[in-house]
RNA sequence: GGCUCGAUAGCUCAGUUGGUAGAGCAGCGGAUUGAAAAUCCGCGUGUCGCUGGUUCGAUCCCGGCUCGAGCCA
């Protein structure tokens, strides 16, 4: 199975994508692939990027890290926010220079999104504006939609209306760019026909039961592990930062709201709800070679 | 051993004055280009403990049994 990608890998300067759902075990093949491939890892996961969570965000762990170079691990403070966009701007100069010098950059992380950005590019979008978002969080939903439909209605009929997020990323670009969202939304389309061809990648599957074994026996080890410790080791943490799965849980079995066993059962669901949400995405990205495991 | 209460979805429970049942959570499916481990949409998945009886018809009423909780011995 892995000589095929060796193969590929060989004819052109590429890129090769290791994605899947969380605990699928996309770190152990990526290393294994880098050696393979003489390769260098290249993280997609938009929580692994956070510094001192490596134990709660299932980062590969230091020792690994240093078998071969790691790329993006623990670069952002946890008091910062990023976004798709920045994270794009920090990967793309460093998948050329990885390449410059003969290496093959082996993307791997289950951050659909920010995968996207770094196979398709990103849109001609301004990039969120919080002082603007906390402006428009204020109103009311069917406000901020009625608002949409007379600046853009094109973009209203396409959004999922009851979705306050999408509704408000909607009228934030036309308020920042005064352009049409629709618009320029449909140059970014147009702009990405065929570049999944040329794509390379796998996206790992497993059978549910055996990927809720696998979510359960990681969250026991990572609270057995140290991640109750890196949760009260923060003191400065990003509205970002906090989304990461099991924060919100140990914080409250920290404050002692919860008990270890609640707080475990919560990380759990939650843990293979994001991971239902990663399967729906990748399934999408046909590019994608399904590889059976487990 | 006697009495009382309970037994309904994977879990916690509601309900049907007798016409085969519904919430939350879990689960399943989907959307998703700068918050994405986010946000949102859709779907009830069932021997109503078992067994007799009454009834046109029982998850519901009556008897027996099983299991669980409590009280009395």
């Amino acid at each position: 199975m892995n000589s095929r990608f060796c193969e590929t890998a060989g004819t052109d300067p590429i890129v090769f994508y290791i994605c899947g759902p969380t605990a699928s075990g996309k770190s152990a093949l990526a290393l294994e692939m880098a050696r393979q491939l003489d390769g260098e890892i290249v993280n997609a996961d938009a929580f692994q990027l956070y510094r001192g969570l490596d134990i709660l965000t299932a980062a590969p762990p230091v020792r690994e890290r240093s078998i071969l170079p790691h790329h993006l691990y623990g670069v952002i403070d946890p008091s910062e926010k990023t976004d798709a966009g920045s994270y794009l701007r920090m990967a793309k100069p460093l998948i050329e220079e990885i390449q410059s010098r003969g290496k093959t950059p082996i993307v791997t992380g289950g951050s659909g999104l920010y995968l996207k950005f770094l196979t398709h590019g990103p849109a001609p979008l301004p990039t969120g504006d919080d002082k603007l978002r906390a402006e428009l969080d204020a109103r009311p939903l069917e406000d901020l939609v009625a608002q949409l439909r007379s600046l853009d209605p094109v973009e209203a009929a396409r959004t999922a209306l009851q979705n306050r997020r999408f509704v408000s990323r909607a009228l934030e670009i036309c308020l920042l760019t005064g352009q049409k969202a629709s618009a320029l939304r449909d140059q970014w389309e147009s702009q990405t026909r065929e570049i999944s061809a040329s794509l390379r990648g796998i996206v790992i599957q497993r059978t549910r039961p055996d990927l809720h074994a696998r979510i359960a026996t990681r969250t026991k080890a990572m609270l057995d592990g140290g991640a109750i410790g890196e949760v009260a080791a923060l003191t400065k943490v990003s509205s970002n930062c906090e989304k990461a799965i099991g924060f919100r849980e140990i914080r409250a079995l920290l404050a002692g709201e919860i008990d270890r066993t609640a707080c475990e059962e919560l990380i759990n669901a939650a843990t293979r709800q994001y991971a239902k949400r990663q399967e729906t995405w990748f399934r999408r990205e046909q590019w994608l070679d399904p590889q059976t495991v487990g």
